[in-house]
DNA sequence: ATATCTGTTATATATGTAATATAACAGATA
DNA sequence: TATCTGTTATATTACATATATAACAGATAT
């Protein structure tokens, strides 16, 4: 799988690397039961130190994205993925918020901001490597 | 307008103050024009620092949304409000792909999604204080 | 068995952001 | 003249981010 992280961005490093992996599970790319990179390799991989990916999977493994085997190392959560919880709904509301606000008051009409919503869950959901559904 | 921060929120006291305000101005409670409190009494009406309501005021007024009249005081944008940027829409991009991604994950659908875009944006359009529109 | 790889924990350091506190300035207002 | 405005400067505290180095116990492979 392909992760590019930024360095001149804002968003925290551990935090890209989290919206990438999920996303690469979203994608269909990372499949529930496959083995990822040890934090050590993909720390060297990306450049950046091992803590910081150590903090990412542990954070992804904490809301139960993934699991840690003794044997087979860090997997994608094979057992289903999470649902809804009432957190990641009060997350949603507040991040949905604070974007519908500002893009209303700078004239983007209510169709064009839902549009966008639904154009971008689909292109996430369809960027798969070629494989499934 | 009613504001109210939580000193418990990992959102920064100054990003909560910002997003309340473009809200007020979204609903139409804030209108073109009307003037603010003064850094100083906002700040004490709030229970913050003075430099706190001074950094959201002056990020507001980087971007467009408010004007500071040497006689008038700090206003809301009486010439129009800023449109879609390239640097917003960006932003907007990247907050709906990291939503949308964990979203799907989730097992929340598009319609699912898409329908709470829509219902948030109506929301905050309608909770005006009952005049206008 | 030895060496290597795994996640994990501990400690330390450097840097930047967030928030507060005090003080002062120039322009406008009463 | 006294007061209020935004603005600037300086300092301090606290926390988050990111790195560095080291060590530990369990699993794997030679």
């Amino acid at each position: 799988m392909f992760i590019e992280l930024d360095l001149q961005s804002e968003t925290p490093l551990y935090t890209q690397l989290i919206d990438q992996l999920i996303e690469g599970i979203a994608s269909g790319e990372l499949k529930p039961g496959e083995p990822l990179p040890s934090v050590r390799s993909l720390a060297e991989d990306l450049g950046i130190n091992l803590h910081t990916v150590n903090k990412s999977y542990n954070l992804l493994k904490q809301e139960g994205f993934l699991q840690v085997h003794r044997k087979k190392g860090v997997i994608v959560q094979p057992d289903g993925m999470p649902g809804v919880t009432q957190e990641f709904e009060e997350k949603l509301r507040r991040t949905l918020r604070s974007l519908a606000a500002e893009t209303a008051v700078r004239g983007m009409t209510e169709e064009a901001f839902v549009q966008q919503s639904r154009s971008i869950y689909r292109d996430i959901l369809t960027n798969r490597g070629g494989e499934q559904r």
